[in-house]
DNA sequence: GTTAGTATTTGCAAAAATGCAATGCTTGTT
DNA sequence: AACAAGCATTGCATTTTTGCAAATACTAAC
């Protein structure tokens, strides 16, 4: 893992320093000796094996490193007076913070709308909404709760499945007329297509043209589903969609509903650490609540 | 601030306590005597005047207080081991984590969009977008980036004019045709508004509806603007939407545009600390750019 | 060129933290 | 009931860290 070697402590005091850019008047502010304060720094560039301030005449500048550890360091303050801030402060039930790692489809379209009525109904809890690009990383603590495609290999996480939601084939007008509104579908490689990148995609789980027909060469790639969105939307082509997504926008046209139909599961991800927190807990719990109510948007066949 | 007499280097071993639950197998761990562990655990707790651990045969489990600590010390210690993984392994360039704060409205529907190309220009910068439902706090590092419809009144940070944005009137078909398809400028409260919630707005900037008139009582409200945008387009009513939302979706119909018309700022936040970590200021200029090529998105009329 | 001033580092004694051995406590076994 | 085993804690000698004082380095001013 990492160098267990390195004195945490030693990182707060780094940080004084930094800010101080003065070894002198960083020792006065932490009420430490100036000489105990250069011991520590110096200890800490030790065990990093590196310099971490160019001592100059204007005082200690930040090297490179420096900089980089500043990143850190200050993320670590963070952590610290909120934790003491929660512990000290009188024990307000339910209130903390709450991470939800999510992806673009997912998150931007179904749980940010439903972000601020959450935290209505939690007012003392604070929701982070993460967007990550890949898969969100429980085990190493980037989110509290991850809703991801796929259940990771992962064994040290608690897994529940989320929901199944509906994917179907979607086309805008402008693009239908050129292809005479209907689409053949033993022919679905002449047409033109919009969808991920292949060779991009963090997870198999969203390479549905290959299940669709091997031969299609998508016209349009993307990265990001509301480019694809906003592609098709445009006429650029026709494309696989979330329908919780595509419904939305009665501009677009669902095509070959009953034959085209992909569905993809969600999964609720959690630490056993975070997972007995109730402010944690009681988030999962809306999370699950909020995707029964909507249970229509995310299978509208069902 | 926080109680500085908190010793950091305790909270790594505590975290180690924690999940060992058992003081001799984590001082083997450690390779620290356990004495020197139980002395120290006892240290952190009466420097955080609280029990983190209830000392049962079964051995130390959590208290309530020590699962509030496991969650900010799992995140200190991620940050921790980033910090000495970005500083150890060979110095790329351009690489490491990037936190956006935003707003809902702008993070959905502006940046996200673009938010996996900027990911494949900086393929070592890690971007995670934030959605805070309140103004992101720079000086307390919860995002390295911050972009608000107002400028903080803190002096430590780094403040710059991102861009300007438009907002107009929408409504849908369903509803003009009630109202026989025609706003009567000189009788705007006798429509029915979908607006944000007054007394939880965050921000004056985002009370619209008092610079057109006082006397409008909206018919629908949420803090959501996500919920305004689905309420208008299913007939609810009439609202104000930022152009970049709104000129999306055709089936939204801008309403007395040359009457009514709404301009706000976006500021782009940081913190001096990160501006000048190169990765962090590779981000910034993107969105400056990002916004300069859009610009007819966030401004239609310009 | 000398001197005063400020800032960091080093020498050393005092203070604090650590490891080891021993103690006390509980549980499970004979 | 006695005993062994496992665990957290305490007493004490040892090691490490700390603060103070002194030394060193460097600049700026006269």
């Amino acid at each position: 893992m990492y160098d267990t070697k390195m004195n945490w402590d030693d990182i707060k005091i780094f940080l004084e320093v930094a800010r101080s850019e003065r070894l002198s008047t960083a020792a006065k502010r932490l009420s430490i000796d100036a000489s105990t304060l250069s011991r520590r720094v110096h200890k800490l560039e030790e065990s990093l094996s590196t310099k971490l301030f160019e001592r100059t005449v204007e005082g200690h500048k930040l090297t490179q490193n420096g900089d980089k550890l500043l990143q850190f360091a200050r993320q670590m303050e963070l952590n610290a007076s909120q934790a003491f801030k929660n512990i000290t402060d009188e024990n307000i039930q339910n209130s903390g913070q709450v991470r939800i790692g999510v992806t673009e489809a997912f998150g931007s379209f179904f749980i940010s709308p439903h972000l601020i009525a959450l935290q209505e109904s939690f007012p003392n809890i604070d929701i982070e909404l993460l967007h990550f690009s890949r898969n969100v990383k429980i085990s190493r603590n980037e989110a509290d709760i991850a809703i991801a495609v796929e259940k990771p290999k992962n064994t040290s996480t608690i897994i529940s499945k989320l929901c199944d939601y509906q994917l179907q084939l979607y086309g805008h007008k402008t693009y239908l007329d050129k292809v005479m509104g209907r689409i053949d579908l033993s022919q679905l490689s002449s047409y033109r297509w919009v969808s991920y990148v292949d060779n991009l995609l963090f997870t198999e789980q969203l390479s549905y043209l290959k299940e669709l027909d091997s031969n299609i060469k998508p016209h349009f790639q993307s990265t990001s589903i509301t480019s694809q969105y906003t592609a098709i939307k445009s006429g650029l082509g026709i494309g696989i969609l979330p329908c919780f997504l595509a419904e939305q926008d009665k501009s677009l046209i669902k095509l070959c509903s009953n034959e085209i139909k992909v569905i993809r599961s969600l999964y609720l991800i959690t630490h056993p650490e975070s997972k007995r927190l109730s402010h944690v807990n009681s988030v999962w719990q809306y999370l699950k609540q909020l995707v029964a109510d909507k249970r229509t948007v995310l299978m509208p066949d069902n």
